[in-house]
DNA sequence: TCTGGGGTCCTAGGACCC
DNA sequence: TCTGGGGTCCTAGGACCC
């Protein structure tokens, strides 16, 4: 029987699991995001179907969501329903006999399963995650993980789409590259430099000019991406996390030495019980600084590995020095490293996270 | 309109060493 | 006239994703 991937990802994710516990919110205008507050800084998280009709759209400042749709309804974010929500979901997918599950976020995982008919699998995924959560769901099928989470795409909503080596390129030859899962804005815009702009000339695009533009690793990778390749089985094995952070964007931009310290340390709290969970060393610490009005820089050390909350607040407190008493902040972030457990495996290929 | 928070990985450039 | 040079570590920044 053929291996196969499949790309399990919840429809509306956040504003469904929402509106199940909220029923009153069905078919209304929903956005969610920051504090639910859009007089406030922050972004929108996601938008329900009717709120996106009104023009409203992730990453899109709440001020911005609040004067082009009135009449939404605004919610906070709530990050352990979300957790709770997904964790039921991963379950389901995993309770399934002969597959093998790699998690990509809150939202989505790759299945992997040997089967001849996949339609027949997505199908079955789609209904016991609704059964046992009343969650809707897209499934991309693939022979590789690429293949697979672009077909979802296809299939959206509540729908499913199989791409293969068969039908990618006639599928995808035509498209912009932009909607490859791993190109942005940035490397459209430097591909398009050379002439590359739709999937069918990146998947054919000389492999020295792709080198010479983007390195000896990304060239070749994007390259790839054109033509749809990738890893052809799922990883199950658990996620270890490289590192964790907090950060904090200020309602009002704070300034001064000792208020930076306080809040500083104040992160440097939060990171620390998140890190203490994993019992793993912290090897480096970094301090994010945003001035107002968005400038952003990064000050960093390498440490010895420890798991001295005091000397790893020290090394943090000692960066303050690197910010610029004379300039308003907005934001504040702490981000600290741990170090590999015994035996992690280092990636070959270019991965973000999942691939 | 004014730009979140939590992640991952890659690259460039300087320091340092032999 | 001469400006070595390759490897590795560290840091800052960039890019992308959900």
């Amino acid at each position: 029987m053929p291996a196969w991937v499949l790309h399990v990802d919840l429809d509306q994710f956040i504003a469904a699991v929402e509106v199940l516990r909220r029923p009153e919110l069905a078919g209304r205008q929903v956005v969610v995001g920051g504090r639910g507050d859009p007089t406030e800084r922050g972004v929108v998280a996601t938008a329900s179907y009717e709120a996106r009709e009104r023009g409203v759209g992730s990453g899109m400042p709440l001020r911005v969501a609040a004067r082009r749709a009135p009449d939404a309804v605004f919610l906070p974010v709530d990050k352990p329903a979300y957790e709770a929500a997904s964790e039921q979901v991963m379950a389901v997918l995993r309770s399934v006999p002969g597959v093998q599950v790699q998690v990509l976020g809150w939202d989505e995982a790759f299945v992997g399963a040997s089967t001849d008919d996949p339609e027949a699998l997505a199908r079955r995924l789609q209904e016991e995650v609704l059964a046992a959560t009343r969650l809707h769901s897209t499934v991309g099928i693939g022979d590789t993980t690429v293949r697979a989470k672009v077909a979802t795409g296809f299939g959206k909503p509540r729908g499913v789409f199989r791409l293969t080596r068969e039908n990618w390129l006639a599928v995808m030859g035509g498209r912009p590259t932009r909607e490859l899962w791993g190109i942005g804005p940035k490397v459209t815009a430097r591909l398009a430099g050379h002439g590359i702009t739709t999937v069918s000339e990146l998947a054919t695009a000389d492999p020295e000019v792709l080198v010479g533009e983007f390195g000896p690793r990304m060239g070749p990778w994007y390259r790839q991406l054109g033509r749809g390749e990738g890893a052809r089985e799922v990883d199950p094995s658990p996620w270890v996390a490289r590192g964790h952070s907090r950060e904090r964007t200020f309602q009002e931009d704070i300034s001064g030495t000792a208020r930076v310290r306080e809040e500083v340390a104040g992160l440097v709290a939060a990171v620390l019980d998140d890190v203490a969970a994993e019992g793993r060393p912290v090897v480096r610490v970094t301090l994010k600084v945003r001035y107002a009005p968005f400038l952003t820089r990064s000050h960093g050390r390498k440490v010895a590995p420890t798991h001295d909350r005091e000397a790893v607040t020290g090394t943090a407190l000692d960066l303050v020095d690197r910010v610029d008493p004379g300039r308003p902040v907005r934001l504040l972030g702490v981000h600290l490293e741990m170090a590999l457990p015994e035996g992690a495996r280092e990636g070959t290929t270019p991965t973000r996270g999942a691939w």
